[in-house]
DNA sequence: ACTATATTTGTATACAGACGCAAATGAGCA
DNA sequence: TGCTCATTTGCGTCTGTATACAAATATAGT
């Protein structure tokens, strides 16, 4: 559980710009490029690049360079699993609403 | 989408002691006093204090006087439904690893 | 090699956040 | 009221982070 918690990964979606940023990519569905995405938040585009490699050291998004460009793009099976794991964690922890409602330890 | 990933609830979460005080009171299972919580990160009381109204703030955590003591708990429902939601709304972003191969859109 | 384009990195600045300590607040009790 | 315990708040400090701009790097095309 606590391993499961990354500060780390909850760093990376803690800024306005790169929640912009990833919302942009997941509604893209495609990867984009750097200059493409420096629209969604009003920053210089070293600004996003930089934020772009943090949420990709965080593992949230896959970068691939073709030519001259990197492409960004979601990692959606490993985010939403990561988000799902901590969800069931938690809720593994929950007093039920209607079973078992006689306090356990 | 953009008003699911909510910066606040991320950033509470990007702090080790604050996720050290959630995995605690998760593992609680129970409401716990700011006393009781201060051991399981190495920090001053007031630190804790304001590590949990963060929590609170951000709607993590749910908090009740009784007496001179202020119990914190897990608002686990809500938590949990917020993690979910988030993981849906990036799931119908993905594009299907085994259906619908052929790029859409 | 030279040029143009895309991205990253260096540097400086300004703001936000974590922290400890001391003081203030609130609640119960003598 | 006075005292004690639990928690919160004020404040100074120190570290971390977001940002812009300029310079560096990488790649493709001429």
């Amino acid at each position: 559980m606590g391993k499961l918690l990354e500060p780390r990964f909850f760093k990376a979606l803690s800024d306005p710009n790169r929640i912009a940023l990833l919302s942009r990519l997941a509604k893209c569905r495609q990867p984009c490029g750097v200059s493409e995405l420096v629209g969604c938040c009003g920053v210089d585009i070293s600004v996003v690049s930089r934020h772009l490699a943090l949420l990709r050291d965080a593992g949230i998004l896959r970068a691939e360079k073709r030519g001259k460009e990197v492409y960004y793009s979601v990692r959606c099976e490993e985010v939403v699993s990561t988000l799902r794991r901590i969800a069931d964690a938690i809720e593994a922890c929950c007093p039920k609403t209607k079973a078992t409602r006689g306090e356990r330890q």
